[in-house]
DNA sequence: GATAAGATCATCT
DNA sequence: GATGATCTTATCA
């Protein structure tokens, strides 16, 4: 019933990758504890053309991880504190990621405090998202495309027209989005 | 309810 | 030296 989620999933458009990611579930692995939510709110950056894209400044040591296939995890600290998980989308040498920004879990609405709710660091950055510590499942929900609704990306205002590009998706009327 | 400011550091200039 | 894919707390209404 549960099936996990393989590259092959993450190989396919960015935007599509994002929508299809809600009703999914995060589970996450340390130690002997599991922890699993249902994914409620994600966003797409793609590409150096996107300018709140990270890698819209080419590559650096950071953003080499958004280049590699896909399938691998982008971690990074924003803000001195938080940090965010990404799954890198389509093809190897194509900057593309989908920001995971809240699942189904108490204290996991928003990219910040759903890693810490999951205890994700940058330890994670440039593992892969079908290894056994962290991985995405089908439990077999349809998410009816009614439920789903986008709009622009948050906290990119900087990004001149890119701020408004409507990458953002989230499953309308749950309480887990972040505000 | 809304809005503002402060925390705090890896990364890039 | 500047800045950010955020969150918490404080203050006002």
């Amino acid at each position: 019933m549960a099936r996990k989620l393989t590259a092959r999933f993450f190989s396919r458009p960015t935007l599509t990758v994002a929508r299809d990611l809600l009703g999914k579930y995060l589970v996450v692995r340390y130690g002997r504890k599991v922890l699993s939510g249902k994914i409620v709110e994600t966003e797409a950056y793609i590409g150096e053309d996107d300018r709140a894209c990270h890698a819209s400044k080419g590559r650096t040591p950071r953003s080499e991880t958004l280049y590699k296939r896909a399938g691998t995890l982008y971690v990074y600290l924003i803000y001195g504190m938080h940090h965010c998980l990404n799954i890198v989308t389509e093809k190897a040498d194509f900057p593309s990621a989908v920001l995971i920004r809240a699942v189904e879990m108490e204290g996991a609405d928003g990219p910040g405090k759903l890693c810490r709710a999951f205890g994700i660091d940058r330890r994670m950055n440039g593992k892969t998202v079908y290894g056994n510590a962290l991985w995405i499942e089908d439990r077999g929900e349809k998410t009816p495309r009614t439920a789903i609704a986008q709009s622009a990306r948050i906290g990119v205002q900087y990004a001149g027209k890119c701020a408004h590009y409507p990458w953002r998706f989230f499953v309308k009327n749950s309480r887990f989005v972040s505000h």
